[in-house]
DNA sequence: TTCATAATAAGAACTATTCCTATTATAGAA
DNA sequence: TTCTATAATAGGAATAGTTCTTATTATGAA
């Protein structure tokens, strides 16, 4: 959580947030490996990890993790919700509206100390479900 | 998640069943694996998984993802909710009010069709919380 | 430009889960 | 009850995603 080493510049890491940046919808890492490599082929994916680790300490990223088992990296840090495409994986932002921390009573929370509320949505996106309907048909 | 092949009724599945029931709070396959073989002490991890993913297919309980890697067993198979320690990492059953899929209005979810929504709590548990004071004391 | 060391590439190790196969034991038939 | 086909098992190999290790490279402060 704390930070006190010295952060070298690289070209690796700058790539890789640019990377997560420009995919959009909350990529893997070995999404983000693939970006990097087209522009620094010599990228190894141990380094994909380690700096997506400390992006995440830094705050500069999020780590969503989704019905699948790949963990998805976020570059809104900002309290909001994600919906996942149950065919094709895919994880994307969703606007709904945030439950608010406060008004939670703590009796119904089992007097934890909450920290987060997180609401996932599971769906299938308009591609996918397109594509759905196409094979129905056939 | 058609179901058409004969069951046979073993010892290890009733174990594993009635196991996720007592251990309570969504046991993960390793605790149900260890509450398992205190009764069956030759009884193999891969059963246990390979009779977690037919219970799951049967409708009987249902898989919990959370903030950790490993996968937790709840028995609990209707709509509800999850709170989840941060420190010991346990994942329990909590009622807040559930997201009626019907009210999200369908550009808000992006056109998606939406088949489940989940709201993930993160918090600390009171035992968790009780220790983490007696620390700071210290 | 030099140099200490942070960061890297490559691949080994690790963790949770799934798969493979010879053996065991269930449940329907005799 | 005994027999028998085969579903399920134990044990361990294989896999996927991630983390760790180490010799080498390259950043940035002096």
């Amino acid at each position: 959580m704390l930070e006190r080493q010295p952060r070298r510049n690289t070209a690796q890491k700058r790539m890789i947030l640019r990377s997560i940046e420009q995919l959009g919808c909350h990529p893997t890492a070995v999404q983000i490996y693939t970006a990097v490599r087209e522009v620094l082929p010599r990228t190894s994916l141990s380094t994909v990890y380690r700096n997506l680790g400390i992006l995440v300490d830094q705050g500069k990223i999020k780590a969503v993790k989704g019905a699948g088992s790949e963990i998805h990296y976020d570059h809104n840090t900002g309290a909001h919700n994600h919906i996942e495409c149950t065919v094709c994986g895919r994880v994307c932002d969703v606007h709904v509206n945030p439950v608010n921390i406060d008004t939670l009573n703590p009796e119904t929370v089992s007097n934890y100390v909450v920290l987060e509320v997180r609401i996932n949505i599971l769906g299938i996106c308009p591609e996918c479900a397109e594509q759905l309907e196409k094979e129905k048909l056939q």
